[in-house]
DNA sequence: GCCGCTCCATTGTTGAGCAATCTGCTAGCG
DNA sequence: CGCTAGCAGATTGCTCAACAATGGAGCGGC
C-alpha cells in the first residue's frame, strides 16, 4: 500500500474547541473589543469546568487576542492606533515577502489566488460585507503562502486574526471597489511582475490601514464624549 | 503629583513563572529536544497542582516551544530542517527590516547596538559560549528593534526562543569568528549603510543555518546508527 | 513472527473548595 | 457637600481529589 496519507489527525482537546468558538465569535462580531470574557459564564455556557475555559483563554491570551490582567480577568483585547500601525507594518513584510515570489508562480499558484478572489467577489455582489472580508483576507494569505514559510504563514494568520478585532467594528466603506483592486493586483501576479505587486501592495495596505485608524479614532472621540 | 509612573506592573501568576522557568531551562540546554514533559512530575518539581502545570504548559505550546499531543502529554519540540529554514527565513525578514533602518539611525540607537556587542566579545574571551550566544542574539534583537515596531520585535523573540531549541545543543564551532564579523556589521549601522549592513546580513545568517542544519543531520544520523 | 488481549501509566476533564483581590456601595467624618 | 475608610459581594488564582479515556508495553496463543 502507497502510505495511505500521513494526515495528521491533531485532534482536538476541549480547550481548543471553545478558544476556536470563541474566535469565530470575535470575527462575526458578537464579542467586540474590551468585553470581559468571565471564566464562570463561558464555563455555563459551553458546559465545561472552569478549569477548561481557563486553559482556552490562555490560548487566546498568548495568541495575542484576549488581554488578562490578574485577578481581574480575561478581556477582549482592544487595539491602540500604535499596534494597529504594527500590525500592518509587519503585514506588509510578510505580503512583499509572496509578492517576491510572484517571479516564479506556477499554475497551481496562481489558482490559490484565483479561488478566494471568485468568492470574495461573489460576496460583494451578495452584499455579505463580512464574508468578503473574509474571503479578501483568505486572498492575502494566498498571496503570503506564496513565501512557502510555514513559519511565515502562522505569524501572518496571528496577524490577520489581531487585525479582525478592529475591522470586526467597521463596516468596510469602499466595499464596491475592492475587487477591481484584488483584480489589478492579480494580474500582476499573473503577468509575473514582482515589482508591480509590490508596488500595488504597499499604497493598498496604506489605504486600508488609515481607514482602520480613522475609525478608531472616531471610536475614541465618540467614547470620550 | 506628575503621574508617578505609567509602569505597568504586569504581574505574573504562577502558571507565568512555571513557564518561564522552563523557558530557562530550555535555553541552558538542561531540556533538550524531545524530552518529555510530565505533568505529575512538572507538579511535584515546583510544588503546584497539576492543573496550574498544564496551563504553563499551554502556554509553551502556543509558543511554539513544546508539542502537544492529545492523550500522549507535552514534550519539548524538536526542529526539523524545514522548520530550521522556515525559521531563518522570517528571521532574515525580521532583520532585514531594521537593517533597512540604518540610514536613519541615531547615537542613542547606536549605543543599544554597542552594548551587547562588547558583552558578547567579553564572553567569547572567556570562553562562555552559552553566554556569548545569550548577547550575540541581543544584538540581532536591537537591530530588529531599529524597525521601531514592537509587533515584529515580539515575532523576533519567538524566533529566536524557537531557534535556540536548535542552538542549544550545538557547540558553536567559529565562536572566534563572531566578534570580527559583528563588529563589520556594527560598522555599516554606524556608516548609516543600509544596503552595506544587509549585504553582509544574508550571508552571515545563511552561514548560521546552514551550521545548525548540519548539525541537525550529523545528529539525525547519529540517532538512526 | 504476529495478532489480539490485558494492565498500567498518563492525560483529559470535572467539581468543589478556599484564599486573595478587585469593585462598588455605604457610612462616617470634616 | 465632598471625601475617605471600610465592609460585602463578585471574581479570579490555585488546589485537591476523583474518574473516564486513551496510548503503550508486556504477554500469551496461534
Amino acid at each position: 500500500m502507497p502510505a495511505l496519507k500521513p494526515i495528521e489527525l491533531h485532534r482536538a482537546g476541549a480547550a481548543d474547541l471553545i478558544a476556536q468558538a470563541l474566535r469565530e465569535q470575535l470575527v462575526d462580531g458578537e464579542l467586540r473589543s474590551g468585553d470581559p470574557l468571565r471564566e464562570a459564564d463561558l464555563a455555563e455556557a459551553f458546559d465545561v469546568s472552569r478549569n477548561t475555559v481557563r486553559e482556552a483563554l490562555r490560548l487566546l491570551t498568548s495568541a495575542g487576542l484576549a488581554v488578562h490582567e490578574v485577578h481581574r480577568g480575561v478581556a477582549v483585547k482592544s487595539l491602540t492606533i500604535e499596534e494597529v500601525r504594527d500590525l500592518y507594518g509587519l503585514r506588509e513584510l510578510c505580503e512583499l515577502a509572496g509578492a517576491r515570489r510572484a517571479e516564479t508562480i506556477d499554475a497551481a499558484q496562481l489558482a490559490t489566488l484565483r479561488t478566494p478572489l471568485d468568492l470574495a467577489a461573489a460576496a460583494v455582489v451578495a452584499g455579505e460585507g463580512r464574508d468578503a472580508m473574509t474571503h479578501d483576507l483568505a486572498f492575502h494569505r494566498a498571496i503570503v503562502a506564496l513565501a512557502c514559510n510555514r513559519r511565515l504563514d502562522a505569524v501572518f494568520v496571528g496577524v490577520l486574526a489581531e487585525l479582525r478585532l478592529g475591522l470586526a467594528m467597521m463596516e468596510p466603506s469602499s466595499l464596491e471597489q475592492w475587487p477591481a483592486r484584488n483584480e489589478e493586483l492579480y494580474a500582476r501576479f499573473a503577468a509575473r511582475d514582482a515589482a508591480g505587486a509590490s508596488e500595488r501592495l504597499v499604497p493598498y495596505l496604506a489605504r486600508s490601514r488609515d481607514e482602520l485608524i480613522g475609525h478608531l479614532q472616531e471610536d475614541r472621540t465618540g467614547r470620550d464624549a
